[in-house]
DNA sequence: TCAACATATAACCAACTGGATATGCGTCAA
DNA sequence: TTGACGCATATCCAGTTGGTTATATGTTGA
């Protein structure tokens, strides 16, 4: 879980995360995004794969990666334990408005 | 929004956010929770402060800390937009049992 | 008034991180 | 079979990070 949180605090990785919300992606072709070089972008994935984020198959010559949204579930449980505070808010705004609504 | 991602990477950071979910706090008060020294302490409550997660007030020679829930919004959002992935699953997996359920 | 308290900042350090270049290794096409 | 492709790993480097101790600042109580 602690690998997730760092895995996620970098920009490029996260983008890399939307990119694959699209489908599966060659390391190529993932590359064409960024201005760093290859072996960074590997690094990168690396991190991912090791946060269990994205996973990896070989086809041929290439290596395609792809989305593991689940591994996203512990930050969108521990986000969402913080959620209720603006929800609530709201909640107790909409009781104001509705108690002066019914003066 | 890149502070943000960064401030919540780290545990201990994570762990002054759940304390202060419960009210506020002073530096005193939140020291108590970890073994690291008290200007480490006022460090990451800097980090937090600049990514906008955690408000500071003094109160006389004390400075009290509260959570700005509001501030991990962005995380919640970009999160949700993943939680498809799962939760489409979940739908695809009821539409199945439902198909065998009525056969 | 002054010592103790509560906190922030400064200066320093080791470890980690994100990048680069160089290279190794498997796979395909000619 | 061999050269080019696709990718991972090794090594190195500068910048950041999380910690430390020392110190400065404001506040309160005696």
């Amino acid at each position: 879980m602690d690998a997730t949180f760092r895995a996620i605090a970098d920009p490029s990785r996260r983008t890399i995360l939307d990119l694959l919300a699209e489908g599966e992606r060659s390391v190529t072709q993932l590359l064409e995004h960024f201005d760093f070089s290859q072996p960074a972008l590997s690094k990168h994935l690396r991190v991912l794969r090791d946060a269990g984020l994205v996973t990896a198959r070989s086809a041929s010559r290439r290596r395609l990666y792809g989305l593991r949204a689940e591994g996203l579930r512990s930050v969108a449980e521990w986000v969402r334990h913080y959620e209720q505070f603006w929800t609530e808010r709201l909640d107790a705004l909409g009781a104001v408005l509705d108690a002066e609504a019914g003066q």
